[in-house]
DNA sequence: CAACTAATTTGCAAGTCATGCGAATTAGCA
DNA sequence: TGCTAATTCGCATGACTTGCAAATTAGTTG
């Protein structure tokens, strides 16, 4: 992660201004482990700054990304997700809550297709689908159950 | 992958009618290995049934994810892609053209995340991203390879 | 084989997420 | 303090997907 001082470093080095708008969010962001969305962080950045603009938000978390600040999460079902953490790390997705949580995986980095020799690699990502401990605990606690989606379809559900 | 007349089982299984329509998209399914997006199958289905709905091929493709015909990927940059193939396999995502290929990973079902052991997995996916063997090779031969945005920014733009 | 009924198909309206655009503002520099 | 390019903002627009209700049709029954 980056300090709020060399952001103003990485933003200048682009050619950007360092707005308040921008400061918030970045900090915001950085305060969330959620991987928030962008109405997410448009919600909490209102409360401290009320009037800022949604179309900022997304403004902002596009010339992060840019800017090698934060990765976009895109795992189906619904708005882009946004991580602070860009690092080496992986996704594990609950498929009861929809929570995603940051993961670690070894080896992950090495893996190579046994097939498609011919693609040159430039990223590997991981991302697990299953439950949270949470969900399994209320779960198991009497709750319902029902018809059993996949994994996907109940992404998508979870969705509305 | 399933041949149409388990198509016909598995439809009747869940109480449902085998209509020209369902039959015309699984099988345009399967004959297509481009992971076509709900549009792309709309455009071929259109050519051989005049008339068919847009409507009818997004619900279509939701039945069949949902008896577990076929699966979703969604990895960011517009629209859901669906694969016929629901056996164990990875995609590698082409940040150039965007194309999604099909690929195997030995050991891959068995990643565990380092952290994060009270998760229940059910699955898990990897995902590749670089460049496909052919854009590689236009590119060598000449053009661009201007400003270097991030591979998720690059399937971003080339959404448009 | 004709009738019947629940499942489907359709087209259009509506919803969600995200971006384009132009006018008003503002950060950063001279 | 002033200047100017960068930024914010909000509204319109666009891409993708689903809701809804009326018209059709698959599959079953007599």
């Amino acid at each position: 992660m980056q300090s709020p001082a060399s952001l103003a470093v990485a933003y200048r080095a682009n050619g950007r201004k360092l707005t308040p708008q921008r400061q918030l969010i970045f900090q915001l962001m950085h305060e969330n482990e959620t991987h928030p969305t962008a109405e997410d962080l448009f919600a909490q950045a209102s409360a401290q700054m009320p009037g800022i603009s949604l179309r900022t938000v997304y403004q902002t978390l596009n010339e992060l990304a840019e800017m090698g600040e934060l990765q976009f999460i895109e795992i189906g079902s619904g708005a882009t997700r946004f991580d602070p953490n860009v690092g080496d790390h992986h996704h594990a997705v609950c498929d009861s809550c929809g929570q995603i949580r940051d993961v670690h995986v070894r080896g992950a980095a090495t893996l190579r297709p046994t097939d498609s020799t011919d693609f040159v690699i430039n990223e590997v990502g991981v991302v697990f689908r299953g439950i949270c401990s949470a969900c399994e605990t209320s779960r198991r606690k009497g709750s319902s159950q029902r018809g059993a989606k996949s994994p996907v379809q109940q992404a998508k559900a979870s969705k509305k």
